[in-house]
DNA sequence: TCCCGTTTCTTGACTCATTCAAGATTTCGC
DNA sequence: GCGAAATCTTGAATGAGTCAAGAAACGGGA
């Protein structure tokens, strides 16, 4: 994906184009699951002076116009993937904290409507795993 | 439940039996989805003088030994309930925060087996579903 | 029941992700 | 290009949670 594709996205989603949005668009897409220190990183290798605060308001933005997915583990810090709109969830390694992707095994929104929702009327199910890596699991082992 | 209830839950779990701990038992039991400071308040109904400290040492005490259960949704700090080994998951309100628990529709941990685990070990698998709370639906139709 | 080693609690300082605020810039419809 | 509105920069503040050192409490064994 180039700029352009990002400016697209951005208008399609008709949000203003700035610099560090784009900026943080491309981070968001080459770090899957990066916490925002990294994703400042990234933008800062591109634009070398953007404020944090900028990328905490582009983060914002860009999650509330669903174009990037905001996701935080208990324990961990925010952070952040581009894979939007497609169900899938996520696996999250106790020991070190690494996150992978998991599509689910049920197909379309399954067990994801509740059997009694307490009136809330619910617009999203997210599935957390939580269990070890296999480099966690080799470290275990050899201990 | 007594205080002589909550002291069996710990000697169970070979946990000493402190004050602080069985303080804590307590207020987690009556205040399903408090945070951390409600628990601390209510810690204190009973035990006036309890650091915060012994109250988060209390907590991750706890939730090692599996008496309590620790759930913390995105943008939320954390927030404990005593319900723990039934499968059972949340909706939290995405405008006030509230948190209500659900039973799983399909039956015993369902769609929680990731289709592909990546390698990862899975021991857990937490639900959340997101939506809108009976009251903010009523305050947003009224706007 | 008392003693002693270990665990837990108290006190108080500290971290650090995230938010807030005010003023300067930038974007984009016209 | 112009100007209003949104966004960014700078710098300070917030607050949940953690760290550390010494004091107190717990509970197994005498």
């Amino acid at each position: 994906m180039g700029n352009a594709d990002y400016e697209q996205l951005l208008r399609g989603a008709s949000l203003r184009v700035t610099r560090p949005r784009v900026a943080v668009l491309g981070a968001v897409t080459e770090n899957a699951h990066a916490d925002t220190e990294t994703i400042l990183g990234a933008v800062r290798e591109r634009l070398p002076d953007v404020s944090h605060q900028a990328v905490y308001d582009s983060l914002a933005a860009l999650s509330a116009a669903g174009i990037v997915r905001r996701i935080q583990p208990s324990g961990s810090v925010a952070r952040y993937e581009t894979r939007v709109g497609d169900n899938h969830h996520h696996v999250v390694c106790r020991s070190c904290g690494n996150i992978a992707d998991v599509d689910c095994a049920v197909g379309h929104t399954p067990c994801l409507t509740a059997s009694d929702d307490n009136g809330f009327v619910v617009d999203e199910a997210e599935v957390i795993y939580w269990g070890t890596c296999p480099q966690c699991q080799a470290a275990q082992r050899s201990k």
